[in-house]
DNA sequence: GCCAACGTTGGC
DNA sequence: GCCAACGTTGGC
């Protein structure tokens, strides 16, 4: 079992978004970045915890947690040219970017981004590091029960 | 393979 | 809107 953190503008998709989704479940579209895609595609397994992010937003921070809930499929928006997900590159025979589904399990009080920031037991942790951006990262042991348990 | 230019992310 | 930091592209 491992742990994540999963960036979505809630502009896009929020966790109240992901609520209402049928099965509270969402297809995690629009990663374009390898590293995070790797994560997706090579080392998340159905059942690891999810803390729902929101970024690029007034109230940056931590909104949910949720859960992986498929395997790594292929994202569809590469092959729909009407997508700005679209790649061109692309192709069904030969898919580039794939994805997981993301069950919501509940909405949580927001974790402030400088709240965790502030937090000496989440020094270490991924997100947080200087110049960080990636949109998918790996959240320690640690790191998930101390914000679980202690700052929720 | 190098690396400059460009594009993107995301907090502020 | 700004801008630091990082990733990608593409000429050479």
């Amino acid at each position: 079992m491992r742990y994540w953190l999963m960036k979505s503008e809630p502009d896009e998709v929020s966790i109240d978004d992901a609520l209402a989704a049928p099965g509270q479940t969402v297809a995690w579209t629009g990663v374009r970045n390898y590293q995070a895609r790797n994560f997706m595609r090579d080392t998340m397994q159905i059942g690891d915890g999810v803390l729902f992010y929101h970024s690029s937003c007034p109230e940056p921070g931590i909104a949910g947690l949720a859960e992986v809930a498929s395997m790594p499929y292929p994202d569809p928006t590469q092959f729909d040219p009407e997508s700005p997900y679209h790649d061109p590159k692309a192709t069904p025979e030969n898919p580039r970017w794939m994805l997981v589904d993301v069950r919501a399990l509940e909405k949580t009080r927001l974790i402030p981004l400088a709240d965790m920031r502030a937090a000496a037991a989440l020094e270490g942790m991924q997100v947080l590091q200087k110049g960080s951006r990636l949109s998918i990262t790996p959240v320690t042991k640690c790191e998930w029960n101390y914000i679980v348990k202690k700052m929720l």
